[in-house]
DNA sequence: CTGTTATTTCAGAAATGTCTGAAATAGCGG
DNA sequence: CCGCTATTTCAGACATTTCTGAAATAACAG
């Protein structure tokens, strides 16, 4: 391995940790190295770097386009493939969440749906049903959500990210607002007084 | 395996999903059986539905113990050991975030401090540690976010997650509400018009 | 078309991860 | 303490994944 200290770290940590995001070792190293090279590298440059064999830099680059997670690029006056990560790091976050929805959470959606349309045959799977419902409910809301705030230009996805839960206090403020003068505030379950 | 045609279908998914989402199969396979049971099981309970070894058992119910995706349950009258799922999916959606946050997210922070702290030696050194500047302030920025609205009631979080984008029209009524009368309204980049 | 360089494919070697059966341990009731 | 049941441990069998080197393919330059 042919890196500077504190790229090595870098490197072997993304290496390691790779068998806990669901990517084999050199896949991780291979995203670190791109990660923070200061220009496109070509897979002689990542067997250089890593001392990989070149057979697994070919497998491990098409793994990471497949994730969407380096691009390939050409140089002027190199017929080699060059490969690159996203500069953006929102970019890449969301490519990220993307990726891992469509293989960790859309299938067992599908699963979920057939599995619910199906006319339960006992009162165990009346009762299985109702807890597939519970999980697949949680789950679209979630995706959903996702789905809605993706769409944000980033500023305002930052801007909503540093405000936190203070969103509620906002909420709350807007309920206040927009009671009309005269009319009375919508009771809520806590005013309510006990029988 | 010895369960109903549904709920076998559900557990089989669970096994197959295991390796994407870095459990072993039988792993779960038994979250899936304890999720959908109408009571606590106990291991000889688990190896009559799905038909592998009592030790698998024994060591894959120690995994989900440490996930806190399963609890260990007393029944009267036996002293076996039984397990559960928690009943309320939000729980179990936070349970699972923090567990997924400190095996996969807070390992790579620590790195990433560390890198930060030392002094580049190297004009590569800078350029890396920029590029991980920039990976460390978004994952804290989204860890720090998850840390604040995680403590909100579920209640709260249901309504909020089905808000999607609309909280950022909230927020923007919210600007423009609380202008003074009289004041003018702070300028925003769209609308500074072209040289 | 030929020679050269770049990339991919793939069989099997190496490494890792999962599962089982047997034996050890724990813990309770008498 | 003993006998019984429940649970855990762990060596190694088995399965899967990852990686390599060699060969095949592709793609261009002359």
């Amino acid at each position: 391995m042919n890196l500077s200290p504190l790229v090595q770290s870098f490197v072997l940590h993304f290496g390691e940790m790779g068998s806990r995001w669901g990517i084999a070792r050199t896949v991780g190293q291979i995203y670190a190295v791109l990660f923070v090279a200061e220009r496109p590298l070509c897979a002689d440059d990542i067997v250089e770097r890593l001392g990989v064999s070149r057979s697994n830099v070919s497998m491990s680059l098409k793994e990471l386009q497949s994730w969407r997670l380096v691009r390939l690029v050409h140089m002027p006056d190199d017929r080699r493939d060059h490969f690159a990560t996203p500069e953006d790091v929102w970019q890449i976050v969301r490519t990220l969440v993307e990726e891992r929805k469509k293989r960790e959470i859309d299938p067992t959606l599908s699963v979920l749906r057939e599995l619910l349309m199906q006319a339960p045959r006992t009162p165990e799977e009346v009762q299985a049903q109702a807890r597939i419902r519970d999980m697949h409910e949680i789950i679209e809301l979630m995706t959903g959500w996702y789905a809605d705030v993706e769409k944000l230009e980033t500023e305002r996805l930052v801007q909503l990210l540093g405000l936190g839960s203070k969103v509620v206090k906002v909420l709350e403020m807007k309920d206040r607002l927009l009671v009309l003068p005269g009319s009375r505030p919508r009771p809520r379950r806590s005013d309510t007084a006990p029988s």
